[in-house]
DNA sequence: TCCAAAATTATAATAATTACAAATTTATAA
DNA sequence: TTATAAATTTGTAATTATTATAATTTTGGA
């Protein structure tokens, strides 16, 4: 995805495509698993000595805002953002770490008529398939 | 549900059951919307002035490795606890802050085959029936 | 180019949680 | 019951994520 292409994706949308914004943007596009701010901060850092951590805050704040990007709380302590916005849930690894998205029925919510929903997140928490194979090996050692 | 009760529940998952953890445990239980940890200091704090805060977070701890408690992240911010363990999910008001329990249909997650799942949480978020009336009555005024 | 509004920056403040060491409580066995 | 070791609680300090603030810079439009 082109920086133009980004710059008129935020400015649809309503947000000011700052040179930050763009890249926040981008860093949680093109990042492995769903970076934290001070992931994101870390992978932009390099190529902008200049920017700062709350700038980070600032852009995912107004990417959320602005339905283009989401907030996820896979991890007790800290945020993640996910540029992803159809309905998918995120599993987290105990071991390894790692955030892993996987597909959920339509409609599995039941008795919210009435109710606004404008948020929905699906986190599952326990050992992925490598990391399981693992753990057998090493019981199997004891 | 009678501190023995409580007492026996406890020391049937392995954890023991001091004074501090069963108050906590039935502070969860009797506490109209999931509490966080502060609030159930504030609860308890009134009958055991002695209480420590450092106590509360060790008691939660305890209490969901022994599998009575879950803590939920609808908040961005901080923890909440739930000693209900049954499939369920969570809905966050964002405007009057409440947290309803709603039901959800079972295996909606798909593409989990090799995982071993050990936590699974759904929060959603909106408005909740009372304060979307409210809100729809707020704009006809404007 | 100039200007006002908005965004960025650096830093301070806040708030939730964890770490730590001393004091207390608990379960067990003599 | 009393002694003892291990676990827990307590009070406080440290840590960490996030938000607030004010000065500086950038942005978009006249």
């Amino acid at each position: 995805m082109t920086s133009t292409q980004i710059k008129d994706l935020l400015e649809s949308k309503g947000v000011r495509a700052t040179h930050q914004r763009i890249s926040v943007y981008r860093a949680v596009c093109e990042h492995p698993v769903h970076p934290c701010a001070s992931a994101i901060y870390d992978a932009l850092k390099k190529d902008n000595p200049a920017l700062s951590l709350a700038t980070v805050y600032n852009s995912v704040e107004a990417l959320c805002g602005a339905g283009l990007l989401r907030r996820i709380n896979v991890d007790d302590n800290e945020s993640r953002y996910d540029a992803d916005m159809s309905r998918h849930g995120h599993f987290k690894c105990d071991r390894c770490g790692k955030v892993i998205d996987f597909p959920v029925k339509d409609d599995f919510a039941q008795g919210l008529s009435g109710f606004a929903v404008t948020r929905r997140e699906i986190c599952f928490g326990g050992l992925c398939p490598d990391c399981l194979a693992q753990e057998q090996q090493t019981k199997q050692c004891n």
